[in-house]
DNA sequence: GGCTCGAGGTGACAAATGTCACGAGGAAGT
DNA sequence: ACTTCCTCGTGACATTTGTCACCTCGAGCC
């Protein structure tokens, strides 16, 4: 019995060369190829796949909105997360977006077969060394309004422009700065924000 | 005539379903594919490819600098870079450094395909829309130390970091960045960071 | 009711950052 | 020889950050 695939992923070229990829194992068809977010319930309601292959960075609504979006909406349809990167962060996102798996771009070929087959039959799949790492940073220590301040700050606005972005005062858009820079032990903004994003915590 | 292909991405599943998409044409054989920039020039000797189809961010050597090594040691290959990002400042490195063809990740496949052709044929190769604005924005205004200091500063190094990084005095850092935010036209380090890596300046 | 915690705020202060003017060399072009 | 440009430096200065103490208010918990 085949397994009915969506491939969604930005990137025309990384998607069909996926697409073209899968389609060599026999119990594989690739039904559908989207390039965004908002295509991939209309798609998945219209050819029934078994898995959707999800990027995380898609234009739209992004891979891990979509997983929770699928899992209400088509429940016949399993989520696989396949990224470019292994964020702890992005890992216990998908997993409580109830995404049934979740691969990195730089595995090998037979690991994303197999992680496929394992979802389609019901099994949830996570790389280990990654599942470790999400377990012992835990969950992203700050608090709503310091993600906004840095997601803010990510793009080199100042103080006043997030205050302004945000609609706080300026105090206290410092002091959300101030204590997302110690909560991700950094030692000034760009480098909070920097080790945030890698966490995946923005 | 079929044409002989190396396919260099660090991303073992970009780098196999790139393989799989290209061996369905007919006149394409990959014959080598590898995830670092310090092994291709190895693999192409061994294997004689007609066209190395090279990613700019790989482990090592990244692709442009392997573009340029190759251009003098392995004549018969000549280079196709193939690279998620279209700036402009990479475009104009890549044809520098000796490349024959630039094509971005999100082209389609078709695209890929018809570059490759023309590349293995004598052609140079590049995306209209981004020459147009490689001639645009011109060269990096940068100099060679405003560069480095930028690239220091990328990592949220501080002032007095980055002096013991390169060897200067904290004033001369302070000047430096000074300068690269004024050719960059933001208004702080960090704009100036995301500006100057926007247009591949780093 | 008391406790904790997050959202939002103010004011003060030290440290870091960004700007400017002004030097001295050295390389490269004319 | 002259000019231009980059490198590297100093010192002064205003602005921006980052930190801290301390405040209100509301939600949630025991």
């Amino acid at each position: 019995m085949t397994i009915r695939i969506l491939v969604a992923d930005d990137q025309e070229l990384i998607r069909s060369a996926l697409s073209a990829l899968l389609d060599l194992e026999e119990d594989f068809e690739v039904v559908a190829a989207v390039g965004s977010g908002d295509e991939v319930v209309a798609a998945a309601r219209a050819h029934r796949p078994d898995v959707a292959l999800l990027d995380i960075q898609m234009p739209g609504i992004d891979g891990l909105a979509v997983a929770a979006v699928l899992a209400q909406e088509v429940p016949g349809c399993r989520s696989l997360i396949v990224t470019t990167f292994g964020r702890p962060g992005y890992l216990r996102r998908a997993m409580e977006s109830g995404a049934s798996g979740f691969v990195v771009k730089d595995a090998p070929p037979e690991q994303l077969a197999d992680a496929i087959r394992r979802v389609a039959a019901g099994e949830r799949v996570v790389d280990p060394v990654l599942a470790a790492s999400a377990l012992a940073d835990g969950v992203s220590p700050l608090t709503a309004r310091e993600r906004d301040v840095l997601v803010a700050a990510r793009s080199g606005a100042t103080i006043p422009e997030i205050s302004r972005m945000l609609f706080l005062s300026e105090g206290t858009v410092r002091n959300y700065l101030s204590s997302a820079i110690a909560k991700s032990g950094a030692r000034n903004r760009t480098e909070a924000v920097r080790t945030a994003d890698r966490q995946g915590w923005l």
